[in-house]
DNA sequence: TAGATTGTTAATCGATTAACAATC
DNA sequence: TAGATTGTTAATCGATTAACAATC
Protein backbone atom coordinates (compact mmCIF):
# COMPACT_ATOMS: atom_id res chain seq x y z
CA UNK A 1 0.00 0.00 0.00
CA UNK A 2 2.76 2.57 0.54
CA UNK A 3 5.23 1.07 -2.22
CA UNK A 4 6.62 3.85 -4.50
CA UNK A 5 7.37 2.40 -7.51
CA UNK A 6 11.10 3.09 -8.86
CA UNK A 7 10.37 5.24 -12.00
CA UNK A 8 8.45 7.58 -9.40
CA UNK A 9 10.16 11.08 -9.97
CA UNK A 10 11.05 13.08 -6.95
CA UNK A 11 8.01 14.20 -4.99
CA UNK A 12 9.31 16.92 -2.61
CA UNK A 13 6.21 16.06 0.13
CA UNK A 14 5.53 12.74 1.84
CA UNK A 15 2.08 11.06 1.34
CA UNK A 16 0.87 12.22 5.15
CA UNK A 17 1.93 15.21 4.59
CA UNK A 18 0.15 15.38 1.38
CA UNK A 19 -3.15 14.39 2.84
CA UNK A 20 -2.70 17.12 5.42
CA UNK A 21 -2.65 19.64 2.93
CA UNK A 22 -6.09 19.75 1.81
CA UNK A 23 -7.54 20.11 5.69
CA UNK A 24 -4.91 22.65 5.72
CA UNK A 25 -6.81 24.57 2.73
CA UNK A 26 -10.06 24.22 3.91
CA UNK A 27 -9.03 26.22 7.25
CA UNK A 28 -7.05 28.62 5.60
CA UNK A 29 -10.40 29.52 2.57
CA UNK A 30 -12.60 29.55 5.90
CA UNK A 31 -10.04 32.08 8.03
CA UNK A 32 -10.34 34.27 4.61
CA UNK A 33 -13.98 34.67 4.01
CA UNK A 34 -13.83 35.68 8.01
CA UNK A 35 -12.35 38.34 6.93
CA UNK A 36 -8.56 37.91 7.26
CA UNK A 37 -5.58 38.39 5.36
CA UNK A 38 -3.19 36.59 7.00
CA UNK A 39 -2.97 33.31 9.02
CA UNK A 40 -0.39 31.97 11.04
CA UNK A 41 1.01 28.39 11.62
CA UNK A 42 -0.29 28.33 15.22
CA UNK A 43 -3.87 29.23 14.23
CA UNK A 44 -4.16 26.37 11.93
CA UNK A 45 -2.40 24.19 14.41
CA UNK A 46 -4.84 24.96 16.73
CA UNK A 47 -7.88 24.55 14.27
CA UNK A 48 -6.89 21.26 13.54
CA UNK A 49 -5.19 20.37 16.98
CA UNK A 50 -1.71 19.81 15.17
CA UNK A 51 1.68 21.06 16.07
CA UNK A 52 2.66 24.33 15.00
CA UNK A 53 5.93 22.77 13.70
CA UNK A 54 4.11 20.16 11.41
CA UNK A 55 2.27 22.94 9.96
CA UNK A 56 5.09 25.19 8.98
CA UNK A 57 7.33 22.18 7.66
CA UNK A 58 4.22 20.95 5.63
CA UNK A 59 3.33 24.18 4.30
CA UNK A 60 7.04 24.77 3.30
CA UNK A 61 6.40 22.84 0.55
CA UNK A 62 4.33 24.22 -0.75
CA UNK A 63 6.47 26.85 -1.72
CA UNK A 64 5.06 29.68 0.63
CA UNK A 65 7.28 32.04 2.07
CA UNK A 66 5.62 33.56 4.97
CA UNK A 67 6.42 36.75 7.39
CA UNK A 68 7.68 36.63 10.67
CA UNK A 69 5.66 37.65 13.65
CA UNK A 70 2.75 37.64 10.93
CA UNK A 71 1.91 34.58 9.63
CA UNK A 72 1.12 33.82 5.87
CA UNK A 73 -0.98 36.04 3.34
CA UNK A 74 -4.02 33.66 2.76
CA UNK A 75 -4.46 34.15 -0.90
CA UNK A 76 -0.45 33.63 -1.25
CA UNK A 77 -1.20 30.50 0.88
CA UNK A 78 -4.46 29.23 -0.76
CA UNK A 79 -2.86 29.40 -4.32
CA UNK A 80 0.76 27.54 -3.07
CA UNK A 81 -1.14 24.72 -2.06
CA UNK A 82 -3.69 24.65 -4.81
CA UNK A 83 -0.85 24.68 -7.33
CA UNK A 84 1.21 21.79 -5.61
CA UNK A 85 -1.49 19.73 -5.42
CA UNK A 86 -2.55 20.33 -9.12
CA UNK A 87 -5.88 21.45 -8.33
CA UNK A 88 -5.79 24.75 -10.43
CA UNK A 89 -5.71 22.66 -13.56
CA UNK A 90 -8.27 20.71 -15.18
CA UNK A 91 -8.01 16.90 -15.94
CA UNK A 92 -10.87 14.30 -17.56
CA UNK A 93 -11.71 11.58 -15.31
CA UNK A 94 -14.92 8.70 -15.91
CA UNK A 95 -17.19 6.80 -13.51
CA UNK A 96 -17.07 3.23 -14.07
CA UNK A 97 -20.11 1.85 -11.73
CA UNK A 98 -23.29 4.53 -11.60
CA UNK A 99 -24.34 2.72 -8.34
CA UNK A 100 -24.90 4.34 -5.33
CA UNK A 101 -21.04 4.92 -4.60
CA UNK A 102 -20.67 6.20 -8.02
CA UNK A 103 -23.52 8.59 -8.21
CA UNK A 104 -22.18 9.61 -5.08
CA UNK A 105 -19.25 10.61 -6.27
CA UNK A 106 -20.30 12.69 -9.13
CA UNK A 107 -22.62 14.93 -7.07
CA UNK A 108 -19.29 15.85 -5.30
CA UNK A 109 -18.84 19.59 -5.77
CA UNK A 110 -15.41 19.96 -4.14
CA UNK A 111 -13.85 17.09 -6.46
CA UNK A 112 -15.13 19.42 -9.40
CA UNK A 113 -14.19 22.19 -8.23
CA UNK A 114 -10.58 21.10 -7.45
CA UNK A 115 -10.17 20.50 -11.23
CA UNK A 116 -12.00 16.88 -11.85
CA UNK A 117 -13.75 17.09 -15.24
CA UNK A 118 -16.14 14.02 -15.20
CA UNK A 119 -16.81 13.27 -19.35
CA UNK A 120 -18.79 10.03 -18.80
CA UNK A 121 -19.42 7.58 -16.89
CA UNK A 122 -20.88 3.68 -17.82
CA UNK A 123 -22.67 0.79 -16.24
CA UNK A 124 -23.66 -2.39 -16.84
CA UNK A 125 -27.34 -1.88 -15.74
CA UNK A 126 -29.75 -1.04 -18.56
CA UNK A 127 -31.64 1.31 -16.37
CA UNK A 128 -28.64 3.33 -15.32
CA UNK A 129 -28.31 4.82 -19.11
CA UNK A 130 -28.76 7.66 -19.98
CA UNK A 131 -27.85 11.36 -19.09
CA UNK A 132 -28.21 12.67 -15.45
CA UNK A 133 -29.09 16.03 -14.08
CA UNK A 134 -26.27 16.47 -11.70
CA UNK A 135 -23.37 14.05 -13.39
CA UNK A 136 -21.97 13.17 -16.79
CA UNK A 137 -24.34 10.97 -19.19
CA UNK A 138 -23.85 7.04 -18.24
CA UNK A 139 -23.16 4.86 -21.64
CA UNK A 140 -23.46 1.13 -21.23
CA UNK A 141 -20.18 -0.60 -20.72
CA UNK A 142 -19.15 -1.97 -23.77
CA UNK A 143 -18.89 1.36 -25.53
CA UNK A 144 -15.99 2.43 -22.62
CA UNK A 145 -13.16 1.84 -24.21
CA UNK A 146 -14.10 3.52 -27.38
CA UNK A 147 -16.03 6.32 -24.99
CA UNK A 148 -12.12 6.62 -23.48
CA UNK A 149 -9.87 6.83 -25.73
CA UNK A 150 -12.11 9.64 -28.14
CA UNK A 151 -13.00 11.67 -24.70
CA UNK A 152 -9.23 11.50 -23.67
CA UNK A 153 -9.82 10.44 -20.02
CA UNK A 154 -7.50 10.30 -18.23
CA UNK A 155 -8.48 9.47 -14.71
CA UNK A 156 -11.19 6.59 -13.98
CA UNK A 157 -12.85 5.95 -11.24
CA UNK A 158 -13.48 2.57 -10.05
CA UNK A 159 -16.76 1.83 -8.06
CA UNK A 160 -18.31 -1.17 -9.92
CA UNK A 161 -19.05 -4.32 -7.83
CA UNK A 162 -15.97 -6.34 -6.79
CA UNK A 163 -16.12 -9.24 -9.17
CA UNK A 164 -15.99 -7.31 -12.38
CA UNK A 165 -13.82 -4.80 -11.33
CA UNK A 166 -10.42 -6.41 -12.58
CA UNK A 167 -12.49 -6.55 -16.34
CA UNK A 168 -13.33 -3.32 -16.38
CA UNK A 169 -9.83 -2.52 -15.34
CA UNK A 170 -8.52 -3.96 -17.80
CA UNK A 171 -10.53 -2.48 -20.10
CA UNK A 172 -9.45 0.84 -19.16
CA UNK A 173 -5.92 0.36 -19.34
CA UNK A 174 -6.11 -0.92 -23.13
CA UNK A 175 -7.98 2.00 -23.55
CA UNK A 176 -4.84 4.14 -22.31
CA UNK A 177 -6.01 4.78 -18.63
CA UNK A 178 -3.09 5.74 -16.46
CA UNK A 179 -4.54 6.48 -13.56
CA UNK A 180 -7.25 4.63 -11.55
CA UNK A 181 -9.08 5.55 -8.08
CA UNK A 182 -9.81 2.02 -6.89
CA UNK A 183 -13.25 1.96 -4.46
CA UNK A 184 -13.67 -1.54 -5.24
CA UNK A 185 -11.84 -3.89 -2.33
CA UNK A 186 -10.22 -5.55 -5.06
CA UNK A 187 -6.04 -5.70 -5.02
CA UNK A 188 -5.95 -4.57 -9.24
CA UNK A 189 -3.56 -6.32 -11.69
CA UNK A 190 -2.05 -3.31 -13.70
CA UNK A 191 1.24 -2.64 -15.90
CA UNK A 192 4.11 -0.88 -14.06
CA UNK A 193 2.96 1.93 -15.63
CA UNK A 194 -0.41 2.39 -14.30
CA UNK A 195 -0.69 4.33 -10.98
CA UNK A 196 -3.39 2.69 -9.05
CA UNK A 197 -5.14 4.65 -5.49
CA UNK A 198 -6.78 2.33 -3.28
CA UNK A 199 -9.65 4.11 -1.20
CA UNK A 200 -9.82 1.07 1.01
CA UNK A 201 -13.15 1.21 3.05
CA UNK A 202 -12.18 -2.42 5.19
CA UNK A 203 -9.35 -0.76 6.31
CA UNK A 204 -10.99 2.21 7.95
CA UNK A 205 -13.48 0.08 9.48
CA UNK A 206 -10.45 -2.04 10.81
CA UNK A 207 -9.30 0.80 12.50
CA UNK A 208 -12.64 1.63 13.94
CA UNK A 209 -13.41 -2.02 15.52
CA UNK A 210 -9.87 -2.22 16.94
CA UNK A 211 -10.15 1.35 18.36
CA UNK A 212 -13.13 0.83 19.35
CA UNK A 213 -12.41 -1.83 22.03
CA UNK A 214 -9.72 -0.37 23.08
CA UNK A 215 -10.95 3.75 23.61
CA UNK A 216 -8.74 5.95 21.97
CA UNK A 217 -9.32 8.90 19.34
CA UNK A 218 -7.55 9.92 16.20
CA UNK B 1 -5.24 13.08 11.77
CA UNK B 2 -3.19 10.58 13.91
CA UNK B 3 -2.96 11.71 17.38
CA UNK B 4 -4.03 9.07 19.36
CA UNK B 5 -5.96 10.28 22.85
CA UNK B 6 -4.31 10.29 25.99
CA UNK B 7 -6.61 7.68 27.89
CA UNK B 8 -5.93 5.15 25.19
CA UNK B 9 -5.17 1.58 26.59
CA UNK B 10 -2.55 0.30 25.02
CA UNK B 11 -2.59 -1.73 21.37
CA UNK B 12 -0.51 -3.55 20.43
CA UNK B 13 -0.35 -2.64 16.93
CA UNK B 14 0.37 0.32 15.02
CA UNK B 15 -2.41 1.84 13.00
CA UNK B 16 -0.31 0.94 9.48
CA UNK B 17 -0.53 -2.34 10.79
CA UNK B 18 -4.29 -2.61 11.19
CA UNK B 19 -4.86 -1.09 7.90
CA UNK B 20 -3.06 -3.83 6.73
CA UNK B 21 -4.62 -6.70 8.31
CA UNK B 22 -8.04 -6.96 5.95
CA UNK B 23 -5.62 -7.50 2.99
CA UNK B 24 -4.25 -10.32 4.45
CA UNK B 25 -7.89 -11.50 5.99
CA UNK B 26 -9.09 -11.36 2.06
CA UNK B 27 -6.03 -13.15 0.82
CA UNK B 28 -5.94 -15.94 3.24
CA UNK B 29 -9.56 -16.69 3.12
CA UNK B 30 -9.11 -16.93 -1.00
CA UNK B 31 -6.11 -19.17 -0.41
CA UNK B 32 -8.39 -21.92 1.58
CA UNK B 33 -11.17 -21.79 -0.89
CA UNK B 34 -8.50 -22.57 -3.60
CA UNK B 35 -8.27 -26.10 -0.65
CA UNK B 36 -5.14 -24.79 0.93
CA UNK B 37 -5.03 -25.52 4.82
CA UNK B 38 -2.07 -23.86 4.91
CA UNK B 39 -0.06 -20.39 4.19
CA UNK B 40 3.25 -19.18 4.27
CA UNK B 41 4.22 -14.99 5.05
CA UNK B 42 5.97 -15.29 1.78
CA UNK B 43 3.20 -16.28 -0.15
CA UNK B 44 1.09 -13.71 1.26
CA UNK B 45 3.43 -10.92 0.68
CA UNK B 46 3.80 -11.90 -2.57
CA UNK B 47 0.33 -12.08 -3.59
CA UNK B 48 0.24 -7.90 -1.84
CA UNK B 49 3.69 -6.72 -3.09
CA UNK B 50 4.50 -6.37 0.31
CA UNK B 51 7.96 -7.63 2.54
CA UNK B 52 7.76 -11.02 3.45
CA UNK B 53 9.13 -9.81 6.95
CA UNK B 54 6.59 -6.85 7.21
CA UNK B 55 3.78 -9.50 6.58
CA UNK B 56 5.21 -11.96 9.65
CA UNK B 57 5.94 -8.68 12.09
CA UNK B 58 1.69 -7.79 11.63
CA UNK B 59 0.85 -11.17 11.53
CA UNK B 60 2.38 -11.59 15.17
CA UNK B 61 0.19 -9.04 16.80
CA UNK B 62 -2.78 -11.03 16.05
CA UNK B 63 -1.23 -13.88 18.31
CA UNK B 64 -1.02 -16.40 15.68
CA UNK B 65 1.83 -18.75 15.56
CA UNK B 66 3.13 -20.50 12.46
CA UNK B 67 5.05 -23.54 11.82
CA UNK B 68 9.03 -22.82 10.69
CA UNK B 69 9.20 -24.48 7.06
CA UNK B 70 5.03 -24.74 6.76
CA UNK B 71 3.78 -21.38 6.98
CA UNK B 72 0.23 -20.83 9.23
CA UNK B 73 -2.39 -23.01 9.31
CA UNK B 74 -5.66 -20.96 7.67
CA UNK B 75 -8.23 -21.77 9.60
CA UNK B 76 -6.69 -20.44 12.89
CA UNK B 77 -4.65 -17.48 10.95
CA UNK B 78 -8.66 -16.22 9.74
CA UNK B 79 -9.92 -16.84 13.37
CA UNK B 80 -6.77 -15.21 14.95
CA UNK B 81 -7.45 -11.80 12.22
CA UNK B 82 -11.06 -12.20 13.02
CA UNK B 83 -10.62 -12.07 16.51
CA UNK B 84 -8.15 -9.47 17.07
CA UNK B 85 -9.82 -6.89 14.78
CA UNK B 86 -13.43 -7.73 16.82
CA UNK B 87 -14.68 -8.88 13.55
CA UNK B 88 -16.03 -12.21 14.98
CA UNK B 89 -18.58 -10.12 17.05
CA UNK B 90 -21.65 -7.78 16.51
CA UNK B 91 -22.34 -4.31 17.18
CA UNK B 92 -25.16 -1.84 16.75
CA UNK B 93 -24.64 0.80 14.26
CA UNK B 94 -26.88 3.72 12.31
CA UNK B 95 -26.68 5.67 9.28
CA UNK B 96 -27.13 9.58 9.40
CA UNK B 97 -27.97 10.27 6.25
CA UNK B 98 -29.66 8.34 3.50
CA UNK B 99 -28.50 9.44 0.37
CA UNK B 100 -25.92 7.49 -2.14
CA UNK B 101 -23.10 7.62 -0.07
CA UNK B 102 -25.19 6.19 3.04
CA UNK B 103 -27.30 4.00 0.60
CA UNK B 104 -23.83 2.57 -0.94
CA UNK B 105 -22.54 1.85 2.61
CA UNK B 106 -26.62 -0.20 3.34
CA UNK B 107 -25.60 -2.35 1.13
CA UNK B 108 -21.67 -3.27 1.77
CA UNK B 109 -22.05 -6.86 2.80
CA UNK B 110 -18.28 -6.62 3.90
CA UNK B 111 -19.24 -4.85 6.95
CA UNK B 112 -22.39 -6.39 7.78
CA UNK B 113 -20.60 -9.69 7.66
CA UNK B 114 -17.09 -8.40 9.93
CA UNK B 115 -20.12 -7.42 13.11
CA UNK B 116 -21.61 -4.62 11.33
CA UNK B 117 -25.44 -4.31 12.52
CA UNK B 118 -27.40 -1.63 11.09
CA UNK B 119 -30.26 -0.98 13.19
CA UNK B 120 -31.62 2.35 11.55
CA UNK B 121 -30.75 4.72 9.35
CA UNK B 122 -31.62 8.72 9.28
CA UNK B 123 -32.75 11.56 7.29
CA UNK B 124 -34.28 14.76 6.49
CA UNK B 125 -36.04 14.86 3.23
CA UNK B 126 -39.41 13.23 3.63
CA UNK B 127 -38.82 10.92 0.22
CA UNK B 128 -36.66 8.87 1.87
CA UNK B 129 -38.48 7.70 5.12
CA UNK B 130 -39.32 4.34 5.54
CA UNK B 131 -38.12 0.95 4.82
CA UNK B 132 -35.39 -0.72 2.90
CA UNK B 133 -35.19 -3.59 0.64
CA UNK B 134 -31.30 -4.40 1.24
CA UNK B 135 -31.06 -2.32 4.31
CA UNK B 136 -32.50 -0.66 7.65
CA UNK B 137 -35.89 1.93 7.70
CA UNK B 138 -34.84 5.33 7.51
CA UNK B 139 -36.26 7.53 9.93
CA UNK B 140 -36.85 10.81 9.87
CA UNK B 141 -33.66 12.70 11.63
CA UNK B 142 -35.97 14.25 14.95
CA UNK B 143 -36.40 10.75 16.02
CA UNK B 144 -32.77 10.19 16.15
CA UNK B 145 -31.84 10.91 19.58
CA UNK B 146 -34.59 8.76 20.34
CA UNK B 147 -33.83 5.71 18.25
CA UNK B 148 -30.36 5.70 18.79
CA UNK B 149 -30.86 5.45 22.62
CA UNK B 150 -33.61 3.28 22.52
CA UNK B 151 -31.70 1.09 19.95
CA UNK B 152 -28.61 1.01 22.06
CA UNK B 153 -26.02 1.95 19.07
CA UNK B 154 -22.98 2.13 19.57
CA UNK B 155 -21.37 3.48 16.16
CA UNK B 156 -22.93 6.26 13.57
CA UNK B 157 -21.76 6.26 10.36
CA UNK B 158 -22.13 10.07 9.41
CA UNK B 159 -23.06 10.70 5.58
CA UNK B 160 -25.09 14.02 5.66
CA UNK B 161 -24.20 17.02 3.45
CA UNK B 162 -21.19 19.32 5.46
CA UNK B 163 -23.60 22.01 6.38
CA UNK B 164 -25.62 19.77 9.28
CA UNK B 165 -22.87 17.63 10.12
CA UNK B 166 -21.90 19.44 12.75
CA UNK B 167 -25.19 19.76 14.19
CA UNK B 168 -26.23 16.08 13.66
CA UNK B 169 -22.86 14.85 15.17
CA UNK B 170 -24.08 16.98 18.54
CA UNK B 171 -27.64 15.30 18.11
CA UNK B 172 -25.73 12.16 18.28
CA UNK B 173 -23.29 12.47 21.48
CA UNK B 174 -25.80 13.93 23.10
CA UNK B 175 -28.06 10.26 22.56
CA UNK B 176 -24.56 8.67 24.17
CA UNK B 177 -23.31 7.86 20.89
CA UNK B 178 -19.19 7.04 21.11
CA UNK B 179 -17.92 6.21 17.82
CA UNK B 180 -18.29 7.92 14.73
CA UNK B 181 -17.12 7.35 11.33
CA UNK B 182 -16.93 10.22 9.53
CA UNK B 183 -17.78 10.46 6.22
CA UNK B 184 -17.96 14.47 5.77
CA UNK B 185 -15.22 16.51 5.27
CA UNK B 186 -15.77 18.51 8.34
CA UNK B 187 -13.50 18.38 11.65
CA UNK B 188 -16.32 17.33 13.84
CA UNK B 189 -15.91 18.88 17.54
CA UNK B 190 -16.69 16.20 20.13
CA UNK B 191 -15.97 15.35 23.86
CA UNK B 192 -12.65 13.83 24.38
CA UNK B 193 -13.91 10.33 24.93
CA UNK B 194 -15.32 10.13 21.67
CA UNK B 195 -13.73 8.49 18.97
CA UNK B 196 -13.97 10.11 15.73
CA UNK B 197 -12.33 8.38 12.27
CA UNK B 198 -12.23 10.64 8.75
CA UNK B 199 -12.32 9.22 5.74
CA UNK B 200 -11.42 11.64 4.37
CA UNK B 201 -11.47 11.83 0.51
CA UNK B 202 -10.16 14.89 -0.16
CA UNK B 203 -6.66 13.54 1.42
CA UNK B 204 -6.80 10.38 -0.95
CA UNK B 205 -8.17 12.73 -4.05
CA UNK B 206 -4.87 15.24 -3.28
CA UNK B 207 -2.65 12.03 -3.33
CA UNK B 208 -4.23 11.50 -6.63
CA UNK B 209 -3.25 14.80 -7.66
CA UNK B 210 0.06 15.37 -6.88
CA UNK B 211 1.15 11.73 -8.25
CA UNK B 212 -0.80 12.26 -11.37
CA UNK B 213 1.88 14.61 -12.65
CA UNK B 214 4.84 13.17 -11.02
CA UNK B 215 4.31 8.85 -12.08
CA UNK B 216 4.20 6.61 -9.67
CA UNK B 217 2.43 3.85 -7.79
CA UNK B 218 0.81 3.33 -4.17
C1' DT C 1 11.24 48.02 21.17
C1' DA C 2 9.55 43.40 22.69
C1' DG C 3 7.92 39.30 21.43
C1' DA C 4 5.46 36.17 18.33
C1' DT C 5 6.37 33.64 14.33
C1' DT C 6 9.09 31.80 10.60
C1' DG C 7 12.39 28.52 8.65
C1' DT C 8 16.45 25.77 9.32
C1' DT C 9 19.23 22.43 11.51
C1' DA C 10 19.41 18.74 14.93
C1' DA C 11 17.22 15.20 17.94
C1' DT C 12 13.76 11.94 18.75
C1' DC C 13 10.52 8.64 17.82
C1' DG C 14 8.37 4.89 15.57
C1' DA C 15 7.81 1.94 11.65
C1' DT C 16 10.11 -0.84 8.32
C1' DT C 17 13.72 -3.77 7.04
C1' DA C 18 17.69 -6.79 7.87
C1' DA C 19 20.09 -10.55 10.11
C1' DC C 20 20.02 -14.89 11.95
C1' DA C 21 19.24 -18.67 15.26
C1' DA C 22 15.61 -22.06 15.96
C1' DT C 23 12.87 -25.59 13.88
C1' DC C 24 9.82 -28.50 11.44
C1' DT D 1 18.55 -34.73 6.08
C1' DA D 2 18.46 -30.17 3.74
C1' DG D 3 16.38 -26.07 3.35
C1' DA D 4 12.40 -23.01 3.62
C1' DT D 5 10.08 -20.48 7.00
C1' DT D 6 9.22 -18.60 11.54
C1' DG D 7 10.03 -15.30 15.25
C1' DT D 8 13.27 -12.47 17.70
C1' DT D 9 16.72 -9.06 18.18
C1' DA D 10 19.24 -5.35 15.93
C1' DA D 11 19.86 -1.83 12.25
C1' DT D 12 17.99 1.37 9.16
C1' DC D 13 15.03 4.61 7.44
C1' DG D 14 11.85 8.31 7.39
C1' DA D 15 8.58 11.20 9.66
C1' DT D 16 7.68 13.99 13.59
C1' DT D 17 9.18 16.98 17.08
C1' DA D 18 12.48 20.06 19.35
C1' DA D 19 15.69 23.89 19.50
C1' DC D 20 16.89 28.24 18.15
C1' DA D 21 18.69 32.05 15.29
C1' DA D 22 16.61 35.39 12.17
C1' DT D 23 13.16 38.86 11.59
C1' DC D 24 9.23 41.70 11.09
Amino acid sequence: MTRIAQHAKKVSASIPTIRRLPSYLQVVKRHMMEGHDVISGTVIAEELELEAIQVRKDLAVTGIVGKPRVGYPVDDLISAIERFLNWDSNFKAVIVGAGNLGSALMGYAELRDHGLNLVAAFDLSENRIGPRANGPTVYPIDQMGEKVRSLKAELAILTVPSPVAQDACDILVDAGIRQIWNFTNVRLRVPEDVLVLREDLSSGFAVLTVLRNVGGQL
